[in-house]
RNA sequence: GGGGGUGUAGCUCAGUUGGUUAGAGCGCUGGCCUGUCACGCCAGAGGCCGCGGGUUCGAGUCCCGUCACUCCCGCCA
């Protein structure tokens, strides 16, 4: 007989009827009635029921047992008398009588239950990852990840791209997010960089001619985290392909992501992938990450407003202000609408103004300054009625944008009109190549430098740059933002004029991208790719609301690993080798 | 860097307008119980009420500061 074990905890049925077997695992919860005591044995496969009577020799060994423990067990198994067959078990129609018992590993008292479905605070969680992780839900969660990335990693293959590894330390770049340095020993005052995603390498992979390139990646970008943002590291499905156009990316991304959360979600999937230009995200839906479950479309109603008698927005109009309407199915109240303007103050805005429509009338201030007229055009347009509401956002257009956009979500979700057992995707295409930096008033990539304006040269020399579109797209699904991608400037004279027009000189190219723009200058295939973050999608398709909760072991909110003691001290001799200093900030 | 929330037993939480000895469930220790499966019953141990200061005859409760965790803003090509 093995060792440990000739059966793991879910495998035993009534099939295994009269067998000796070893059984080993964790004591996941002692039923001690005396003169019989009751063990649930559990392992990665499940759960065995484990008796022993007062007069078995292991007794007052199991009756000392505390749980978590890890003990190995022999005996034979017995069928469950009819009345005491457990129905929520798939061993529960046999138990194992317990002969002999050996304790391998004791367990102190626990500083979380690993038997119970109530959370532990995250920082005891975090520190005793290890006992959180034998927890029914965190451990599926961690399983499903498993699964989820063998699945892409199949599909991916099955599709014809390859999976390449790339670099982990590589150069700093100027663009984008803080980067993770790491001190190099053999060139004293210089450092890598972890990369933020592979992107240049895997355009370097296009130009090196192998087509169609994937990796399940990881990257690393020093900054604040939030609930669906880990700090420090994420994983994205990350890939590029050669001689293709966005509607080719589309074709080969939707089916993989479509096929994964078809296969692993509870939820339906709505098949279609919606197309939604950037300007009109921002217009309909106030945000360029848009959830489609919320049945509600923003207008823009400044012309009703201009030259109006409602003087606040008449005069801000004046000023280059817009207008943004929210339908408010059912919050034809007084309480409901100053619930929203004292949300919208708590946001930042002045407030938010509202009209109530109810027996053939429309109240409160704005209608009244409005008139009758007007406000009736408003509930035209916004298509409400009787008992609904409309609320006004006004401001400059990103502004009341977002404002608009932010009441939508929260409507939709007071007011219970978001499906929750649905996934709708959209992409989100067209977005600006370049954005106005509000402080300094320079011209800035708004996303990626190295996609390819619409257009090409020649929107970049004819047209305001502001107005110029990049080949850039986003995948969107229930509000979250899933992934990024672009096809690629792979023209070394448009890529100087991209980047002369945000401000930078051919040699700051040169120099930044060494690699990529003289790769470009020997035949490069044209390109593109896109990058869906897989933590996001696993997170989405477990429907948990943190991302920590499908990381196996993930760092806490300041970016520091509880349970490993990351970041720590290191010696100074460690520090001498890498001609390093430190100098604390004064406290 | 800024704003909100939370912090009470090993864990999850309750704690009234400020009032005597700070409670519950789980866990832990001891006892009883031979068919439970969140077993049941009895008893017990376990508290710097995050920390520091203040108001008060009296503070878990009110005020100020501070720390930790968390959510959000900034940040995230």
């Amino acid at each position: 007989m093995h060792v440990y074990r000739t059966h793991d905890c879910g495998a035993l049925s009534h099939a295994d009827i009269g067998k000796e077997v070893k059984l080993s695992g964790w004591v996941h919860r002692k039923r001690d009635h005396g003169g019989v005591v009751f063990i649930d044995l559990r392992d990665h496969y499940g759960l065995t029921q484990c008796v022993v009577d007062s007069t078995d020799k292991a007794f007052s060994a199991a009756e000392q047992l505390r749980n978590e423990s890890v003990i190995t067990i022999t005996g034979a198994v017995r069928a469950r008398s009819e009345e005491t067959v457990n129905k929520a078990l798939s061993t529960g129609e046999i138990e194992v009588q317990i002969a002999e018992l050996e304790l391998q590993s004791a367990a102190d008292t626990l500083p979380l239950q690993v038997n119970s479905d109530e959370d532990s605070g995250e920082e005891v969680r975090l520190r005793y990852r290890y006992l959180d992780l034998r927890r029914q839900r965190p451990h599926a969660n961690i399983l499903l990840r498993a699964k989820i990335i063998q699945s892409i990693r199949q599909r991916m293959v099955g599709l014809g791209f390859t999976e390449f590894q790339t670099p982990i330390l590589t150069a700093s770049s100027p663009e984008g997010a803080r980067d993770f340095l790491v001190p190099a020993r053999l060139h004293p005052g210089k450092f890598y960089a972890l990369p933020q995603a592979p992107q240049q390498f895997k355009q370097l992979i296009m130009v090196s001619g192998f087509d169609k390139y994937f990796q399940i990646a990881p990257c690393f970008r020093d900054e604040d985290s939030r609930a669906d943002r880990s700090p420090g590291e994420f994983y994205q499905l990350d890939l590029e392909m050669s001689f293709v156009e966005q509607a080719d990316v589309f074709a080969a991304v939707e089916p993989v992501v479509k096929g994964v959360f078809e296969e692993f979600a509870d939820k339906e999937v709505d098949p279609d992938f919606v197309h939604i230009p950037f300007d009109e995200a921002m217009l309909k839906y106030g945000s360029d990450k848009p959830d489609l479950r919320i049945p509600l479309e923003i207008c823009d109603v400044t012309d009703i407003f201009r030259g109006s008698d409602f003087s606040i927005f008449a005069k801000n109009i004046e000023k280059g202000a817009v207008v943004r309407a929210v339908p408010g199915p059912k919050c034809g109240s007084r309480a409901i609408a100053d619930r929203m303007n004292s949300w919208a103050q708590g946001e930042g805005a002045p407030g938010m103004g509202y009209i109530i429509y109810g027996e053939g009338e429309a109240r409160g201030p704005v209608a009244k300054a409005l008139g009758a007229d007007k406000s009736d055009e408003v509930k035209q347009r916004l298509g409400v009625g009787d008992g609904d509401a409309v609320f006004f956002a006004c401001a400059p257009a990103s502004e009341a944008a977002n404002l608009a956009g932010k009441a939508r979500v929260r409507i939709g979700t007071e007011q219970g009109l978001i499906d929750e057992n649905l996934f709708k995707f959209c992409w989100i295409v067209d977005f600006p190549m370049y954005e106005l930096d509000e402080k300094t008033g320079k011209i800035e990539f708004s996303h990626n430098p190295f996609s390819m304006p619409q257009g090409g040269m020649d929107a970049l020399n004819n047209q305001d740059p502001l107005t110029i579109k990049a080949w850039q797209y986003d995948l969107v699904c229930n509000g979250v933002e899933l992934s990024s991608g672009a096809i690629r400037n792979h023209l070394p004279e448009v890529m100087y004029r991209a980047f002369e027009i945000a401000g930078y000189d051919a040699n700051v190219v040169d120099e930044q991208f060494a690699g990529m723009i003289s790769a470009f200058k020997f035949g490069a295939p044209p390109h593109g790719g896109i990058a869906p973050g897989i933590d996001r999608m696993v997170m989405l398709i477990a429907d948990e609301p943190n991302i920590r909760e499908v990381i196996l072991f993930p760092m806490n909110g300041k970016a520091e690993d509880l349970m490993m003691n990351a970041p720590s001290e290191v010696d100074e001799a460690a520090l001498r080798e890498l001609h390093i200093r430190k100098q604390l900030p004064k406290s």
